[in-house]
DNA sequence: TTTTTAATGCAAGTTAGTTGCATCTATGTT
DNA sequence: AACATAGATGCAACTAACTTGCATTAAAAA
């Protein structure tokens, strides 16, 4: 469990742990507000989950999600998948197939500034069946 | 010119029509924070290029792109293409071919929750030969 | 066990974006 | 063309999301 902070040469806290919990038990990708809200019972600082969710991002724990909210999400860099999600209400659904590979050799043949990648995000966004009923009303 | 903003059913006004020249003649995705200076000279306040940004983003004029940055980034949504970003400087590579098609049917005929897709984004993330360099002396 | 290096908490600050409200203007109607 | 009206704008105040500085504490290297 705290193997990964140990392979990325970061210090293994509590602070660390409980946040790395948070993406371990977690489907959809989430705030860091959501994430400061679940870890609070275990008395850590805001400040804290800001500043591991940064850290956490620069060694390649987790990565971005954009959910064209105000504020950031964040799922396991471990998960190769995308997502679709109602701009509506925010349900999110994943997809298990990854256009990664195939995308990033199209790119680094033809790329002049860029000799490889390193990540990616695709995401698509559409309103979900329920909440299209809910509009018709 | 205003066509777009007819078509649309937005009033043509003074400050939509210099919020949309900016994005026509910008090779880039913008923040708010740079169009709010570009239309500085118009006289036009920031709230209101929020709030035009927000509408032209609500019917498609424009899109998102995440930039992994603070800000939101935007630009026409008539472009059909990707990026590659590098994450040190923030210099941006477009890339002239579009997965949206094919991803969207493979995702349309196995999602339970959507039956089509509106919009996506893919963006992909690296560090440019240029900074590569730079990190290394 | 000591020393070093990095993580944490608290308070205060900043940035990016939002809301309320009075006024004004673009456009459809007479 | 004049009028009505829905919607757009500007200003000031406000909020949300995130950041910084600094003193304290804890993890891991020596």
């Amino acid at each position: 469990m705290s193997d990964i902070l140990k392979s990325k040469k970061l210090k293994v806290t509590p602070a660390r742990m409980v946040v790395l919990e948070v993406f371990e038990h977690t489907e959809k990708p989430v705030s860091a507000e959501e994430v400061i809200k679940k870890v609070s019972k275990f008395k850590v600082d805001q400040v804290t989950v800001y500043r591991t969710l940064h850290s956490f991002e620069e060694v390649n724990i987790i990565r971005r999600v954009d959910m064209r909210k105000g504020a950031v999400f964040y799922e396991l860099a471990s998960l190769h998948h995308h997502h679709v999600i109602c701009t509506k209400c925010g349900d999110v659904e994943d997809f298990d197939f990854c256009i990664g590979d195939t995308v990033e050799k199209k790119i680094v043949k033809h790329s002049k500034k860029f000799s490889k990648i390193n990540d990616h995000s695709l995401e698509l966004f559409s309103v979900c069946k329920p909440c299209i009923k809910n509009s018709k009303k």
